[in-house]
DNA sequence: CGTCTCGTTGACGACCTTCAAAGGGCGTGG
DNA sequence: CCACGCCCTTTGAAGGTCGTCAACGAGACG
């Protein structure tokens, strides 16, 4: 449970450069960030923030992922965000967390501190920009996973969200997606059913179903290869051609 | 089904000048605004545009209620947003509308066209800064909702939203929420049920329920009475003091 | 080798959906 | 003015999906 501040790296070369709140930046606008910025590490299972607390930074994941988390009073949980590598976390403007914030793997944030960090949101446009293209990017994956939550059968479910790690996974490795597909679970069965709205017993049994049915075959409980990727999206009861976001 | 283009009004005298995405422009930016802006008026149940329809402008919500759907194969479909006055709608940067936008009530949107919009979208910092805002805004009612559709009972769903309603009310008055509340409903059984993943039966029934148990009253069909918001609340399933949004 | 965490599988029951029918409210037309 | 039809809503009965409770298996680690 040790929380390692990291030196600072250099932003050219970070993995996440490209994609992350800074990608629109210029040399100058970086090196400002520079000045800023603080690496922090988590253990996989470890919180980073709790609702209601006082959050003296926002962040960019650089490694890893990172779950947000809300509950009702007797306990149950729905899993609201998934911090992938590049994602944002926390919201300028508002200084109290509105989620529980975990991290599902290990993970690298790399953390502005917040006053200097909001005087540059309005210094300079670039930063302003990129973050409201992510906060609607953010948007409509959160309105997807509304129709997940709402309408789907928990087949479809498991389904939809197999599809969606595949297609983060390849546009990560800059890859197109081919027929078949592999790929490691970052997630364990309780934070799929937390994702899903289900129960971890209902994963379980939908994965073993599916894995039954030839759709997919496991490696290990994490690993999952996927012979016919069109097969897979079928079984997601999505739209043929809309299809979610590329 | 005719779809009639007022004249514009003057920006100054418009309800929702202080809310909308033109909140924080000075008079100058208002008079850009004004040389691009159509009203145009639905009917209720009027589709306004279709998922992959091309739009040609961005709007903000005048009067009324407008709502965004997303369908799966079947014809199972999911309302994922909610447009109340004040409320933006479109994606600048995208022209393909990615969801099924419908008058829920009778509508009235501000229309302004998309080329010009997204120019002094770069030029001046006040409509960008006003629409990250929103934006954020937005993301956090869908994480409020997604905890809805995936971890609430039926009754749990029906009490959130009419609370959701009763303090949005409350909001458009200005008024504080006191102890009793009553409004009108701005949605059919279905479309709730659309809103919560429910079906329309089993929205009738809960009301129904909410109603013998004293929760609260109905005016016709349509009029709420909440003698007790605290009792509503308490029904919500939510926990006591982190509380959705105010 | 014991313990702990994570995952699988089974039996049963509750909640919600499905299918069906009937009750208001309102406008149109006779 | 009343009758009729249409839409929205309510209510009932039956069935299915998924949650709950419980036991067991597999791998990691000391």
């Amino acid at each position: 449970m040790t929380k390692l501040t990291v030196e600072p790296r250099d932003c050219a070369a970070c993995p996440i450069r490209h994609n992350a709140v800074c990608a629109r930046c210029e040399a100058d606008e970086l090196e400002i960030l520079e000045g800023i910025k603080t690496y922090r590490n988590y253990e996989a299972g470890e919180p980073i923030v709790f609702s209601g607390d006082d959050m003296e930074f926002v962040a960019s994941v650089v490694t890893g992922v990172a779950s947000l988390s809300q509950g009702l009073e007797d306990g149950r949980t729905q899993m609201v965000g998934l911090l992938l590598p590049a994602d944002f976390l926390g919201r300028p403007g508002r200084r109290t967390a509105a989620y529980d914030v975990v991290a599902v793997s290990p993970l690298t944030l790399c953390c502005f501190r917040r006053g200097p960090f909001e005087e540059l949101l309005n210094s300079t446009p670039h930063i302003g920009q990129r973050l409201l293209e992510m906060t609607l990017d953010e948007l409509d994956a959160a309105r997807e996973w509304m129709l997940i939550l709402g309408r789907k059968t928990a087949r479809e479910k498991i389904a939809s969200l197999l599809s969606i790690l595949a297609r983060r996974e390849a546009s990560l490795r800059q890859a197109t997606l081919t027929r078949e597909a592999s790929f490691t679970l970052p997630l364990t069965r309780e934070a799929m059913a937390d994702y899903l709205g289900l129960t971890l017993e209902t994963v379980s049994r939908q994965i073993s179903a599916l894995k039954r049915d030839g759709v997919i075959r496991l490696q290990g409980t994490r690993g999952i290869e996927v012979p016919d990727f069109e097969r897979l999206l079928a079984e997601t009861g999505d739209d043929a051609d809309g299809g979610p976001l590329i």
